[in-house]
RNA sequence: GCGAUUGUGGUGAAGUGGUUAACACAUCGGAUUGUGGUUCCGACAUGCGUGGGUUCGAUCCCCAUCAAUCGCCCCA
């Protein structure tokens, strides 16, 4: 039996560096005073259909799709966004007293999509979300939240990269201008873009086979396309990311792939090496717009979302070193029968006291019970032996320095305490 | 969904159509009496992703399947 397609195990050795990765996240949330949300792994299929896009990759061939014994169509989660969104609509978020509603999640997300290295069927992703405010400060700090994610946990190569896809109105404008201008060529394009041109005109222009096409170059920019709101808005955004010194570029071909997207759009990627087609490491954007779309009163958002996956991904490629502690406080080692009851009993102390503590449960011998500690990086190995019961007493070995002493019983908790 | 490469023990990896599938690391046991990270000796794949086929005989040939990796697509 194999773990299906898509999917991993996580194993001792490196649920640790989840487990770091996760808390330093939940750190920053604080830091930036978010809240976390927890939501169903499922969802009606009707969520994602309606927010993420009808005629999206996700909606169309991505999904975990299913009907349930009741006969509901249900859908594991493709993303957060949505879930977040139906919540809020749902319980009324709105009207509680602090707005904006600020939160975060960390949990699996399911794409049906054929695997390679940063791309998992079944994936984990820590995301934010604002809802309630449409002040481009906010985009700001949502932005600024990504990119210290990364750097709290000491990531250097990355790129901040951002865009305005404008209101409902430049869009639709920019689009309508996309498939004029492509329109007379669309036999020159290739295939994929041929398909483009009317499903997501946006994308032709970062394809990588029609990169030089002549009509490439004079092709209408989203940027161009902006009314004057949408100009103001990405301008006020880029301002706020200057005062707080967060560099950035922006690529006015960087679309996003969920419908839902409007106004500030961007992506973190990362420029260490080694990484294949996949680079990047998170993405987001404004979608004013949704919460609307489910239900709810007229209400702004935004968000970003990162893959922990990836991020792991990015940490091993620039080789940072995580600081897991991994060393072990205690090793009881112990001696005949007697002695291994005794050193059952001062274990269990011990662990009652706090302290970090294991022993043999394999039978060895002396000296395979310290090969076992020294594996384990105890640092301070309890002898107990004849010797040892015959006084009361207990020989307590530092590993480091090789120093040895004897502590009696009842002193044990205390002395080992100081110790640590 | 499309194209390409790969698949040998816990790990890395050699290998051949035909009795015992190298080697290294790891692991386990031992080198006289209770103290670790060194050294020495020994053990460790009824099996070569899975299922078929070809053959007197296949881990090595063929087909299918599953999985991993890379590229496309898309995305986090």
């Amino acid at each position: 039996m194999k773990a299906p397609r898509g999917t991993q195990d996580l194993l001792p050795g490196v649920t640790e560096q989840w487990q770091y990765v996760e808390e330093k996240l939940k750190e920053l949330t604080k830091n930036y005073h978010y809240k976390e949300i927890r939501t169903p792994i499922f969802e009606h299929t009707e969520l994602f259909q309606r927010s993420v896009g009808d005629t999206t990759d996700i909606v169309q061939k991505e999904m975990y799709t299913f009907t349930d014994k009741g006969d509901r169509s249900i859908t594991l989660r493709p993303e957060g966004t949505a879930s977040v969104a139906r919540s809020y609509v749902e319980h009324k978020l709105f009207g509680l007293p602090n707005q904006p509603t600020k939160l975060f999640y960390v949990g699996p997300m399911f794409r049906y999509e054929r695997p390679q290295q940063g791309r998992m069927r079944q994936f984990v992703q820590f995301g934010v979300e604002v809802l309630g405010s449409a002040d481009p400060a906010i985009d700001a700090e949502v932005m600024s939240l990504a990119m210290n994610a990364y750097r709290s946990l000491g990531l250097k190569s990355l790129k901040l990269v951002i865009n305005s896809l404008g209101d409902k109105e430049s869009r639709e404008k920019h689009r309508q201008a996309l498939v004029d201008h492509f329109s007379p060529v669309v036999d020159e394009l290739c295939n994929d873009c041929q398909s483009r041109l009317h499903t997501n005109p946006l994308r032709i222009l970062d394809c990588k086979k029609d990169r030089d096409h002549p009509k490439m170059k004079d092709a209408p920019s989203i940027l161009d396309y902006l009314n004057d709101y949408s100009k103001e808005y990405f301008e006020k955004v880029k301002a706020y990311l200057d005062a707080m010194n967060i560099p950035y570029e922006v690529d006015p071909n960087l679309v996003r792939g969920l419908d839902y997207y409007n106004h500030t759009a961007f992506e973190i990627m990362s420029d260490a090496e080694g990484f294949g087609a996949i680079t990047t490491l998170s993405g987001g954007g404004r979608y004013n717009g949704l919460v609307q779309e489910l239900g709810g009163p007229e209400t702004p958002g935004i968000g970003f979302a990162l893959s922990i996956e990836r991020l792991l991904m990015a940490l091993e490629k620039e080789g940072v070193e995580l600081p897991i502690d991994d060393q072990l406080d205690c090793f009881v080692v112990s001696l005949g029968d007697e002695a291994n009851l005794k050193a059952a009993a001062v274990v269990n102390e011990l662990r009652q006291a706090g302290v970090q503590v294991d022993k043999d449960y394999q039978g060895k011998k002396f000296k395979g019970q310290f090969k076992s500690a020294d594996r384990l990086k105890a640092k301070y190995v309890l002898v107990l032996g004849d010797d040892e019961l015959a006084n009361n007493q207990i020989s307590v070995k530092n590993m480091e320095t090789g120093d040895q002493e004897a502590v009696s019983f009842d002193q044990l908790t205390t002395y080992i305490k100081g110790k640590l």
